[in-house]
RNA sequence: GCGCCCAUAGCUCAGUUGGAUAGAGCGGCGGACUACGAAUCCGCAGGCCAGAGGUUCGAAUCCUCUUGGGCGCACCA
């Protein structure tokens, strides 16, 4: 971005400590205050340094600001409260930063926080037995967003799907094909222990006749079932794309489980830990010594009947996941798993890899209520909600905005009226109201045949109202809003931060005509509203949601 | 029993590496459309931040304990 004046101010501020003889910090930090009277940035610094130079917290702020050089932006400075040093920017520095938003356009916003690392973030990869429901659809709106949102801040960041089509899990799958495709064919038989009852397989089954026939009944029973399994997994997978699609979720990678099997990386995973002696024989199975890395018990490896746990090709994916170059591993899981995280943790510390280069975030279950009450999700009597008739009801909007706003690790109760009902109590039409407006406006100005003015040369200075230049200071706070969004792993923010920006807007429309006899105003905040339009419209997309022009 | 997460307005939740007077939506009550869109706006009511200690210039935020919830503790995945 142009001009930062968090940096002009620290260079200021460390040349005010220098001559007046203080001890200079290894940074100064800057917030932006809650309160307007508290000017447009503050640091405590002086509180921090109060105890270390042994004078108190005020005195040390009044040397600094006594000692501060001149500084060309900066209308006054002031000390209050218990020591913090407010900074007062004047009205034509704000003023040129609006220019600033006008003219990075769709860009603004966006930093270079993140160098250009390369991050993965892993999310849904629902066991492919079944269609998605609504927690994958919650799991899909903060991934997707997370995604966009460290792209934004300059990661090279990927999302990425796990299918898992090898396994204990496969294998019920396509004993529940088989089964399916023997009564498709007349004979009794009895679903199998363990076998998915769910009525989609009678479908698959259906669908494999027609296109294959009955000969694969003939095969060996280890290759009957992989094929029957894998036809099953193709469909399902398929079909798990399409409505992630829909959604807005495009993959960057869709990584096989059976692939990584096949290739022997399962072999090596063991391998590496034995050779780092943090694998051992007893009991006739392979454990991980995970005690060492900060796990409760030493885990499993391969059983004392030589069948390797769900736990080997885990680990072997993590560390193919490091080995393709990424920094960070993102993973987002349920609550069902959280118990799982330390020894995965563990494991990838144990392979070399630093604490924090695996990152587990869980993603909270979501309680789906109609009219305030509950609605049972039985997934074993078949009747659980499935992500597709959500997103048929209340559309994809509605849903990404809806999951949005909540942090990712706490409970979520999504109530189907409430997020259906096109009314203020849903929050998604605020904000994308707020975009339509401006829109409006815009249209307005064309319909009038007058012409949108020039960016680079509108004079900005007719802006002056409370109302308008606190709009300007929240769309300044945006870029760093991002920023934190980013840091936390919580896109949540950026809804909040949308929500606000269109709760400051509103009421300004309200109160203010933008276009009127007067031209120079009128330009004037023309300017201010296309940059409140473009904030918006940024917001919503990091959301994967839309920012209509009509509603 | 051990471990993790949580407790903020009637309900659902935010609260920016610990910051200044704790916010929003919904719900309740009362108002505003002959000018850019009323899916909007204005006003009122609503709080011992579960409780008790501690850390410090300062705590909803960090530490300890208590109470009350959710989840996890397999040679399952």
């Amino acid at each position: 971005m142009g001009f930062d004046v968090t940096t002009i101010l620290s260079e200021g501020v460390l040349k005010a400590l220098r001559t007046a003889g203080l001890p200079e910090p290894g940074a100064v930090t800057w917030e932006v205050p809650r309160e307007a009277e508290h000017g447009d940035y503050a640091t405590n610094l002086a509180m921090l340094m109060a105890r270390a130079v042994k004078q108190s917290p005020r005195r040390v702020a009044e040397a600094i600001r006594d000692h501060l050089p001149p500084i060309e932006v900066v209308e006054r400075v002031e000390v209050a409260g218990p020591g913090f040093l407010n900074v007062f920017l004047t009205l034509g520095w704000r003023r040129e930063a609006l220019r600033e938003v006008l003219t990075a356009g769709e860009g603004y916003g966006r930093s270079h926080l993140g160098q250009g690392r390369l991050v993965q973030v892993e999310f849904v990869s629902a066991n492919p037995t079944g269609p998605l429901v609504i927690v994958n659809a919650r799991a899909a709106a903060v991934g997707d967003a997370l995604v966009r949102i460290l792209r934004a801040v300059g990661f090279d960041a990927r999302g990425e799907y796990y299918i898992n089509d090898a396994g204990n899990q496969f294998l019920n799958l396509a004993r529940a094909m088989e089964c399916r495709l023997r009564q498709a064919l007349g004979e009794v038989a009895p679903l199998p222990e363990g076998a998915y009852p769910g009525e989609y397989v009678i479908d698959l089954a259906k669908a494999y006749l027609d296109l294959h026939g009955a000969d694969v009944a003939k095969l060996p029973e280890g290759e009957r079932l992989d094929r029957l399994g894998q036809f099953a997994v193709e469909r399902i997978v398929a079909e798990q794309r399409e409505l992630l699609r829909q959604y807005g979720v495009e993959y960057d990678v869709w990584f096989s489980e059976r692939t990584l099997r096949d290739s022997g990386a399962t072999d090596e995973a063991i391998r590496l830990l034995r050779e780092r002696g943090q694998a051992f024989d007893a009991e006739g199975a392979i454990w991980f010594r995970a005690t060492a890395f900060g796990d409760d018990k030493d885990r499993v490896l391969v059983k004392s009947d030589g069948e390797v746990t769900y736990f080997v090709p885990d680990i072997a994916y993590h560390l193919d996941k490091f080995r393709r170059g990424f920094v960070k591993v993102i993973d987002l899981w349920g609550p069902d798993h959280h118990g799982y995280a330390p020894r995965m943790k563990a494991a990838m510390r144990a392979l070399g890899h630093p604490e924090d280069a695996l990152e587990i975030l869980i993603v909270q279950i979501v309680r789906l209520l109609r009219s305030g009450e509950l609605v049972k999700m039985s997934k074993r009597r078949g009747e659980f909600t499935a992500m597709a008739e959500l997103l048929e009801e209340v559309g994809r909007d509605a849903a990404r905005f809806t999951f949005l706003t909540r942090r990712h690790d706490s409970p979520l109760d999504f109530d189907l009226d409430l997020v259906t009902r096109q009314t203020s109590e849903n929050p998604v039409y605020y904000v994308q109201y707020a975009h339509a407006r401006v829109a409006s406006i815009f249209d307005f100005v064309r319909e009038r045949g007058l012409s949108e003015p020039d960016w680079e040369r509108v004079d900005l200075s007719p802006l002056a109202l409370p109302e308008e230049l606190d709009l300007i200071k929240r769309l300044l706070q945006f870029p760093s809003l991002l920023e934190a969004a980013a840091r936390t792993y919580e896109p949540h923010r950026v809804a909040y931060y949308l929500q606000e920006l269109a709760a400051a807007f509103h009421p300004y429309y309200n109160r203010h005509r933008v276009v009127s006899d007067d031209r120079a105003l009128t330009a004037a905040r023309l300017a201010l509203v296309r940059g409140v339009g473009i904030v918006l419209r940024n917001g919503l997309g990091l959301l994967g949601v839309s920012a209509p022009e009509k509603m």
